[in-house]
DNA sequence: TGTTAGCACTCTCATCCTGAGAGTGCTAAA
DNA sequence: TTTAGCACTCTCAGGATGAGAGTGCTAACA
């Protein structure tokens, strides 16, 4: 198995299976192989490579005499050697670059935007999860009283995201010392981060203490949830695809993609936490059973240190990988430079 | 067609037909009908009520025999006249109540609860709106220097709802100077609506009045967007019935499920303004062709003058209406009191 | 030695046929 | 008014069949 390296003419017979697998969904033969690219070799040579690519595992029979079709091996070769370098047509690029520049500067309209896109461009259905800073950093408080015990927490963040919180104290408090606490965590917490406020905290009388806790907590719950929410597009797209014909198997499509968790743990580990670059995740990667017929293709998109968000697309192994990779690497350019902007505003 | 009332015997078939395609989604013929729920009639004369009920519209035949289908009259009358009071059982109460009880405070949260608790109960598709104030109604602003001429503008409307935005000011202006100017519009605008800042607007001097009218705006803005992000849920559900087995009806019932905007018109046009009620669309009820086999249960939850937010299913018309109107029912009462919770906090 | 033509064989899939099953409407009798 | 009986219709599952696509092997060829 995979023991010797392929010769230049198996490479090209596993590239151009693969490339009309991809097209036509149904197993490929030698036969129709030399004639749709007009090969210089005769088919029974093809057959010989084709055997030997069998034999060493990057291509499979569904059945004895029926054409062959990619093993994820056989995908992974493809996608690491032979996908030469793709990019969406600058057509296209203009046509996305200006959809971006014309949405409104509301993160989640970009998010929604970023999967629509990332759906039509790649025919499979998309993921984008909203950007998160990295480090949670405390900017400004305010606390607005309304009635009685009960009062409104405004916690801006580093980045301008804003948390509200209701919370009710133990006793009445006057609007005037409301704002000189707001004021007091302010000053002595600002650029902070969660042990931060917490280690700031005794410095504050009973109130003051009281409420920089909540402010160091809300801080970690924010840290802690490491993907925003999770936005998805295109599941028609997978629908669509004839190996989901099958209603049941079409179902199961379904059913992973509405399961939010899982999606959330393989954004999560499968993609590096640092921002660059397209990864690749083909059949699951032997890690997730659920994923054994699909594939994705990744990336992490804003800037270490400023905010980062997860986007990508999920379809069957089957998926034309090079029109996925350019619509991820250049949204998650666009994003990225989206989320500088708002960082550095 | 449907000139005469329908006799008792009729409405006992009309009935039994609805029923028994719902449970097995296959025309129902008129022996079936005698044998599985030992009517004291013969077939013969269940044959004879049903010709009448085709006749009159309630029925229809897929094919000169096959067994009968409930049209959408015939629902219509079924869900109107002969569905008996349904509700969950107790049990499933305690369970649910008990859900949102664990759940944090979070609005997004509820609102997903939401749609996980209809979609499970229903066995169908969910769609749940945000709530959304009734009218945007001005609390408390905040102006916060971050650098240069870039100011954040943090909003708190009524209801605890919060809009932050980033504006660039025409020149540089001291934080003090921030601070007043959010004061004084805080003070003289709290509780007014969009026009009713506009109309204080000029009492202010040349900042204030910038600002003044970018809250404004901002307010009108958010009356505008009469309905808050769409979440959905159970789409796999849908996909489970038999009628979409076949693979281009489910897909084209997830083309509907995920066509966000039409979603939207549907909601804001087929549900009455107001809350409290359970309103069941049956067939699209003409006014919308995509919808021909779908029907919707939906309600408004909230309470008029704080905020209110729409929820419901959306299915095949053979869809458990009996199921489906008690769940939407029940979540809509959890979710306004909830609603009415957070105002009054 | 690598390539190719030829061939016998295999397996799928669309199509057709057919009979069982379910349902109907009509008629005539109770 | 209800019901038993009957002839008729339509669908659907299951089996048969043949075309088509593909394979592996062998033997000849450059």
């Amino acid at each position: 198995m995979s023991g010797e390296p392929l010769t230049e003419r198996q490479e090209t017979v596993l590239a151009l299976v693969v490339h009309e697998y991809i097209e036509r969904a149904s197993p490929v033969g030698s036969k129709r192989l030399v004639d749709r690219y007009s090969l210089a070799v005769s088919s029974a040579t093809v057959r010989n490579e084709m055997a030997s690519l069998t034999e060493s595992g990057y291509l499979r029979q569904p059945h004895t005499s029926a054409g062959r079709v990619p093993t994820e091996q056989g995908y992974r070769y493809f996608v690491a050697r032979l996908l030469g370098d793709t990019d969406l047509p600058a057509s296209e690029k203009r046509l996305i670059s200006h959809q971006f520049h014309q949405a409104t500067s509301d993160v989640d309209e970009w998010v929604r935007l970023a999967a629509s896109v990332l759906a039509a461009q790649s025919r499979v259905a998309s993921l984008v999860t909203a950007p998160l800073p990295d480090r949670t950093v405390f900017k400004l408080l305010e606390l607005i009283g309304t009635q009685g015990r009960q009062v409104l927490m405004v916690l801006v963040l580093e980045g301008g995201d804003v948390r509200q919180q209701m919370l009710t104290l133990s006793e009445v408090i006057g609007q005037t010392q409301l704002r000189q606490t707001a004021e007091q965590i302010t000053a002595s917490c600002a650029g902070l981060d969660a042990n931060g406020v917490k280690a700031q905290s005794s410095r504050f009388d009973v109130l003051g203490r009281e409420i920089a806790d909540l402010v160091a907590e809300t801080l970690e719950r924010a840290d802690e949830f490491s993907g925003g929410e999770l936005h998805r597009d295109g599941l028609a797209n997978v629908l669509s695809q004839p190996e989901f014909a099958d209603s049941d198997r079409g179902r199961n499509a379904l059913k992973l993609l509405e399961e939010r968790s899982l999606l959330e743990e393989v954004l999560a580990k499968a993609l590096s936490p640092t921002v660059g670059g397209v990864q690749v995740v083909i059949g699951g990667e032997g890690a997730w059973e659920e994923l054994r017929d699909y594939s994705m293709v990744l990336a992490r998109y804003g800037a270490t240190g400023y905010a980062t968000g997860t986007l990508g697309v999920l379809g069957p192994t089957r998926m034309s990988y090079g029109r996925s990779i350019s619509a991820v690497r250049y949204v998650a350019g666009l994003m990225s430079n989206l989320v500088v902007e708002a960082f550095d505003a």
